[in-house]
DNA sequence: GCAGTGCTCGTTTTT
DNA sequence: CGAGCACTGC
């Protein structure tokens, strides 16, 4: 049994305690607002509720493995057991989950494809050629920019013009391109039978409009727990609602001092209106803090009370004081890196352990000159940010020869392998893509460059084939199998023929198969290493979640100070 | 139609 | 500093 009055303060036990109907939580920074969700679903589930009727929604699968580890550590429970706990994870993943059973209602196939922002932007930059083919005359917004202004749209349900004439209004002349891009990519997507981030949450709204698996889910979530509520955009919001229109126990939790996702259409109004939402709702404050000094709890008090909108609340703490922030302006570049630099060597003399020092910084780049006053005298340090394991170029190469495996409709992934192949550009590559995705068989793949492509860029293809063939030769059909093969086929020759750094490529790829080797379903793995956020290159200390352990990880734990961004 | 060269431009958070 | 773009030559 847990004893949740002497684990708990008063403000977090009373929403732990609290019982049916809809409430909301205004959790202060550093207020234990983990904490109180992971006491409430221990709570409920003592209670008798069946780990299957709670839905516990995070933000990112960081937050929900950590909340995963601790509901299963308080109750004794190993979390990986499945149905020992709650559904929990991010919208997206939950959204994946249940588009898994019904993507052909929607008119897509099972082994549907999950794009990410690259692949988004591969197909757009397709649609954006098609739709403007002349390239002359005024600047063009980029792939970039209309994956911007289309997922705005998609995620705060608005129109497309409507986001170009709020927020992109420097675009406005281009308009009518692109709602016709918008269209043009939203048709590729199908055909591709493939769905980006945003597609999941949309896919998913639409599906819980259908009556049947509206009640379905709404009848099963008997409680529903939403993290970071103050982040959720109206397409979240709006499946939320869905989800608790039965049973309507919904607790949300959040800051709206603490918005950060604006740039992803969170919208803030999810928090100042959630009773107008959700009637009769309840709101506790949690402000009691255990992280910062009062110095600190000061300043932010008086940063957000000029806030226009908010819920009122003033955050005290029970740390000893300290020292009240201070601030240094008008120190050039040059000048910023000496008296960072000149501080640290004085709390190292003091004898501050090193990783007890920390700078962040707003970009990456305004790093290099500390970094560069840093070496100079002779100052350790750990650097923490970089290019997602994921998101690294070698990953996503060997991950898209899969990806053609297992949905030959997929365009964004061919377009990735293909391009690597000598003499295949935009043109050629799109002739094999139309025919690919028609066949079915493995072997006659190989058959599809031979019909389409001139001789120039045969000698390419004849490379791809090499490395076909080599997965069709796969004693084990599995994904670890599958990359396996990739990495004994031309593809290894590539790396190591063009990148000086191929050892630590190839070590990432064999890290990957070990990641794999817990999947034995092609698409399962796929969609699992889309949506997962998973840990940075240069590795966060103790950070590295489930995906490749370790891998690239260095300096986990050293005594270094730490640069972030 | 493709590949190589020189130019410009820039934030950051996540799925 | 590096990625991504337009332009040019093959």
């Amino acid at each position: 049994m847990i004893n949740f009055v002497e684990e708990l303060n008063s403000e977090q036990l009373e929403v732990v305690h609290h019982g049916d109907g809809p409430c909301l939580v205004l959790a202060g920074a550093g207020s234990g607002k983990t904490r109180t969700i992971v006491y409430r679903v221990a709570y409920l589930l003592e209670q008798g509720i069946k780990p299957e009727h709670i839905l516990l929604v995070t933000f990112t699968n960081k937050a929900a493995q950590e909340m995963k580890a601790r509901i299963g550590k308080l109750l004794g429970k190993n979390e990986n057991e499945p149905g020992a706990l709650p559904w929990s994870g991010t919208f997206h993943h939950i959204a994946y989950r249940i588009l898994k059973m019904y993507a052909p209602l929607l008119g897509y196939g099972n082994n549907f494809t999950v794009l990410d922002s690259d692949d988004s932007q591969a197909i757009l930059k397709l649609c954006s050629k098609e739709v403007r083919p002349d390239s002359g005359g005024k600047k063009f917004p980029s792939a970039h920019v209309l994956s911007a202004i289309i997922s705005y749209a998609q995620n705060a349900e608005l129109a497309v013009e409507d986001v170009i004439n709020a927020r992109f209004s420097q675009w406005a002349v281009f308009q009518e391109e692109i709602k016709q891009i918008a269209s043009e990519y939203r048709r590729r997507k199908k055909e591709a039978n493939a769905m980006d981030f945003d597609d999941l949450l949309a896919n998913l709204l639409v599906l819980l409009h259908d009556e049947k698996v509206r009640k379905k889910y709404a009848d099963q979530f008997a409680y529903i727990l939403v993290d970071e509520y103050q982040d959720t955009n109206r397409l979240q919001a709006s499946i939320i609602k869905e989800f608790s229109s039965t049973h309507k126990n919904i607790v949300a939790v959040g800051d709206d001092a603490q918005s950060i996702y604006s740039f992803r259409a969170a919208d803030i109004q999810n928090i100042l209106n959630f009773q107008n939402d959700y009637l009769g709702a309840k709101i506790f404050k949690l402000e009691t803090n255990y992280r910062s000094t009062q110095e600190i709890l000061n300043l932010a008090n008086s940063v957000i009370a000029n806030n226009r909108e908010q819920y009122k609340k003033k955050l005290h703490t029970v740390l000893q004081n300290g020292q009240k922030p201070q601030l240094y302006p008008e120190l050039d570049q040059q000048g910023e890196a000496d008296f960072v630099a000149t501080k640290i060597q004085g709390y190292l003399s003091e004898g501050v352990a090193p990783n007890e020092i920390a700078v962040l910084f707003r970009a990456a780049y305004h790093s290099q000159m500390l970094e560069v006053e840093l070496v100079r005298r002779g100052i350790d340090y750990d650097y923490r940010g970089g290019v997602r394991f994921f998101e690294r170029a070698h990953i996503k190469d060997a991950l898209a020869y899969l990806r053609v495996w297992n949905n030959r409709a997929d365009i964004a992934a061919w377009l990735r392998v293909l391009m690597h192949e000598e003499g295949i550009g935009p043109a050629a590559a799109q002739k094999v893509i139309e025919k690919v995705r028609q066949v079915s068989e493995v072997a006659k793949v190989r058959e599809v460059g031979l019909e389409v492509l001139g001789s120039k860029a045969q000698v390419g293809w004849n490379n791809f084939v090499r490395i076909w063939d080599a997965m069709a030769k796969a004693p084990d059909p599995t994904p670890a199998g599958l990359i396996e093969a990739v990495l004994d086929s031309p593809y290894r020759e590539y790396l190591e023929s063009e990148f000086v750094d191929s050892r630590e490529r190839l070590a990432d790829i064999k890290q990957l198969v070990v990641f794999a080797e817990r999947y034995d379903n092609t698409e399962q793995f796929l969609a699992e290493t889309t949506l997962q956020e998973s840990f940075r290159a240069a590795g966060g200390a103790g950070e590295s979640v489930s995906p490749p352990a370790g891998g690239g990880a260095r300096g986990g734990g050293s005594n270094k100070i730490v640069l972030s961004t």
